[in-house]
DNA sequence: ATAACAATTTAGGTTTGTCTAAAAAAAAAT
DNA sequence: ATTTTTTTTTAGACAAACCTAAATTGTTAT
């Protein structure tokens, strides 16, 4: 089923609102995310719901369908898989590709978001660290973020390295750094960007802003 | 100043149209073009006469102002480069772009055309042989075809060569093509796409399809 | 339990880009 | 030089996506 350029925002909005925790998503909630009024939000629902992408009750919210979730997770293969080939191919950083990007997820083609996925080397996570769903919608890795970019006081568990020289996976093995370890970001020195971190409850070390950049965690 | 993707394209279709020759385009040359009825396009015509991107007196057709022949040739220019990449680095044939190089010609960026023009290296044509307009609009070349494409009867002069071995320049020299030389296609043999041409109005001879591909013809 | 407040929906209106049908202007043909 | 035909424009309507203002429903606090 086609959906116009609007109503694939809307079940974007959707889908990341209820990635959150949320079960049903609110009609203000959603008109915030879009800058819309939430009348305007009122409208779009009937008629999202006529299609049957979303579930939606008057007064109680609403949650995508089989259906309606496939085509948000469509959308968001597009726009992290153009992420990455603005990234890497074009030279832009990473924080100035996503309204490009939001342009770029609604171009129409199956064929061309395929041979994007082949010509950048089917990667796994956009620029952000985000995972990229399949072309079946299927996502099973989660989100991850380098060491470094972790916010102070949050935590997660290792879920990869971006450095495999034989140097650093000694040294990660000596501070009891491993895949799966949990950590939590203790202190964060200003100066140098080095980071205390509590590694499986137990043990607190301090790491350069260089390894923390090469660490990849999961945060919960 | 910022037009909307069906303004943008009713100002391609009028660049199109008045590059066949005419100075004025007439609304249901429009129309055609754009696959809607001519009360739509004199509606259209109003508003963008308003915005001062045409020239337009009533029942007198319309033609493009300075402003909004930049405005076509910047959209033109974003579609050839988008054709270029399908076409380089997608692998597409270069009979399946048109589509979407129309949906990717209207991705708001300055920044990334020009990442993108960077990337491809800089084509000075695209996939048609079309010539692509620079960042000021600018597009001093001209279409070419590789002899071989040009049509039974049509006449052009060489331009350029997709072959420079010594060997293929020895043999056009023998054969008495150069560039600048004056070309027509008199018959062509179905069975092994050789072709029998007259050079310069003086003499004709027959040059198979392998060679015919590699010479370039600015149509005439 | 009910009053006050917040969230949501309905009603009615706007803009953009389209349409059909009818009117007006220009071009072609007698 | 009229008539006929074609082209173009106007008038009035419609769908999509938005808006404001008012009505309704749900939630919270007393």
């Amino acid at each position: 089923m086609l959906l116009s350029y609007t109503e694939e925002n809307y079940l974007k909005a959707i889908y990341h609102l209820s990635e959150d925790g949320k079960i049903d998503v609110s009609t203000n909630a959603i008109s915030d995310a879009l800058n819309t009024k939430p009348a305007s939000v009122s409208d779009m629902l009937k008629k999202l719901s006529q299609k049957e992408v979303i579930n939606y009750i008057k007064y109680q919210g609403v949650s995508l369908t089989p259906s309606g979730k496939k085509i948000a997770l469509q959308i968001i293969r597009k726009h992290r898989l153009w992420e990455v080939f603005l990234v890497e191919k074009l030279n832009f950083n990473w924080d100035e590709v996503h309204e490009i990007a939001e342009q770029l997820e609604h171009i129409q083609s199956n064929l061309l978001i395929e041979r994007l996925d082949e010509f950048l080397g089917f990667p796994p996570f956009d620029p952000h660290g985000d995972p990229i769903p399949n072309e079946r919608g299927e996502m099973k890795a989660k989100k991850h973020t380098p060491l470094s970019e972790t916010e102070l006081h949050n935590q997660g568990k290792v879920i990869g390295l971006k450095e495999t020289s034989p140097l650093f996976l000694q040294y990660l093995d000596k501070a009891g750094i491993y895949i799966g370890a949990k950590i939590k970001v203790m202190d964060k020195i200003e100066f140098d960007g080095s980071l205390e971190i509590l590694i499986d409850n137990k043990k607190t070390i301090l790491v350069s802003n260089e390894v923390a950049k090469n660490i990849l965690i999961a945060e919960s």
